[in-house]
DNA sequence: TAACGCATTGATAACGCTGTCATTCCGAGA
DNA sequence: TCTCGGAATGACAGCGTTATCAATGCGTTA
């Protein structure tokens, strides 16, 4: 398994051909022998060959490529503000984005093949990663070997091999801790996010501190595992409200949960934020049109997808000396999904 | 301004001097007269003419394309739902996506502009137009110029020259209006979408059809309009809801529409569905996070987008003698934001 | 005036593949 | 045995750029 050096014509040596029949094979075109197809095969996998699309796209005047031409939409869900920033600073600088999914149901090893084979097969000059991809060992391992330049959107850790862009989650998240306290809160749930996602461990540190600095009790039963989605959040905080003493505010790792969080509320019959308050981070989206809106931290997508973008390009050009670490603030967002708990501190 | 088949050796020669020199000043690179680079830039704008990204890629070795890795996030967007789709058949048949983001403040003029010269800078062999460019005359007209091969999704009409695939719109509006009326609405307000989307006109027909299949009389005061964003289904539905006689019941084009619906509801002191009950349209994301869980018909976008881009790989390969038109059954998707008026009928 | 150096320009060879067309191979039929 | 025809293979010329390095032009200095 080479590094995907190798060209039609070693393959073409190796299999004792010429490169028009490899290039025969490669196309899947007749009139190639069967035994023949099979040692160009052999020879191509061994060398771990893969057609340049350039050359390909120049002599065959195709490219293999797709346009999606879309408009932007009313709803932006958090992946495509991502976009909206990688998009905006790549028109900017000339460069042209593909997008390559990555399948997450299959194991570690998969996405890794997946990434090192969209890759080569696009030749694209660097990646953008995104959490929690950006986190995983083997992806990353696999992309360096290839000494594919890399922004890492998200992170869990930097190091000094990448550019990397992040929220200062701890900071946002104790400082809605701090302020639901602030409000007389003493007993407040908390719901955790993805622990693959980086920013998971950050926000509830952040929520850890921010109960600790406040001089509240730190009660390991407010504490409910999620995955950033609706229904986890919705059952996590469903538990939490069943609890015998209850929590009066409940502050899930992002606003998906907090949704779900408010629709468990509603399901129990406990009024929003009467009864039980519900803060989110993200300011994505669904936080404006939850019923009461919901109380949040603004994490400032697409500024940072367009940074890591700009980061990346520039270290593409031979900018920047040594990789840039940026993180964002998360200015708090007060909405009406939190007030004040009912009978004061 | 030719269709963009003039060669870098057609520049120079226009210009009066070598292929080396117009690379030199299509790249920004120093070391060029003034008069010499006026020369050759007025030269290329004459001939139209944009460089060829294979060739640039082959010979430099750079693709300036960049690759987006991503994780399916737990939230979909409508957008989002569509790629997809639009990826899975793309990786099933070896081809890269693009994405082509048009902006849409910008005129049509404007949108069309930036449509061709995504097509031409980087030469995709076909393009999937979403709505509502894919109704976009001035679009159309442009890609048409070029022969780029086309599948449209969501069109408004469809014509002999390019595939399309399009939801059932207006049989699945007839059916949720009917279910209205059959638990006893009389009253049905109605919020419409984007009137540049094709798929708007198509379900206010349904509409109407309805109400008048089931004998209820056709008001116009209970028609409103809306641009398919939560904030325009807020404000129509709070105008609905403040009307002398308020409807029983309002049907939004789109779920985002009926979200806001429901928050307007909520902003009244009106329970969904006790007071009134709100259905939407597409089964998005959102129709599952509001409080109630919203009734509406599902839009199947992922399948219409990957056959859309089906349809369009099977043009490409010549597979396909005549344009391909598909339409997607929507079902009804029955939940609790609907119930029979308080009153009966 | 001659020589020098730097800015400017050009000739030509890649880049890695596909398309065209010629060539070779091989079994069937005369 | 020889010829013929189609299947299998290969030689070579592009494809439209960029890169290398040589050549030219021109103002300056000795």
């Amino acid at each position: 398994m080479a590094l995907g050096k190798a060209t039609i014509t070693d393959v073409a040596s190796r299999a004792g051909v010429s490169i028009k029949t490899v290039s025969r094979v490669m196309n899947g075109e007749p009139n190639v022998r069967s035994a023949t197809r099979e040692r160009v095969r052999e020879a191509a996998a061994a060398l771990g060959y893969e057609p340049n699309p350039a050359a390909r796209g120049l002599a065959s005047r195709r490219t293999f490529s797709l346009g999606l031409l879309y408009e932007n939409p009313h709803e932006f869900s958090y992946t495509q503000r991502a976009f909206e920033g990688v998009f905006a600073s790549c028109a900017n600088a000339g460069y042209t984005l593909l997008l390559l999914p990555c399948g997450t149901a299959a194991p570690a090893a998969r996405a890794a093949d997946s990434a090192l084979h969209l890759v080569t097969q696009t030749r694209v000059d660097g990646v953008i990663l995104t959490a929690p991809l950006c986190d995983d060992a083997h992806v990353l391992r696999v992309l360096r070997a290839r000494e594919t330049p890399l922004a890492r959107l998200a992170p869990g850790e930097t190091d000094g091999l990448s550019c990397t862009v992040r929220a200062g989650d701890l900071d946002a998240a104790r400082a809605v801790t701090a302020r639901l306290l602030a409000l007389g809160h003493r007993r407040i749930g908390f719901i955790k996010g993805d622990p693959r996602h980086g920013a998971s461990a950050e926000r509830f540190a952040g929520y850890q501190q921010g109960v600790a600095a406040g001089g509240a009790p730190l009660d390991a039963a407010l504490v409910a595992e999620g995955l950033f989605d609706f229904d986890s959040g919705r059952r996590a905080a469903l538990a939490l409200l069943k609890l015998p003493q209850r929590p009066t505010a409940i502050f899930a790792s992002n606003d998906d949960m907090a949704a779900g969080a408010i629709a468990a509320a509603h399901a129990l019959g406990l009024t929003v934020p009467t009864a039980v308050s519900v803060a989110g981070f993200d300011d994505s989206p669904i936080a404006s049109r939850t019923w009461p809106p919901l109380f949040t931290a603004r994490q400032p997508v697409l500024e940072m997808a367009a940074a890591a973008t700009d980061d990346l390009i520039a270290q593409l050009r031979g900018e920047l000396q040594a990789p840039r670490h940026r993180v964002f603030d998360c200015p708090l967002v007060p909405r009406d999904s939190v007030a004040a708990p009912v009978g004061g501190c």
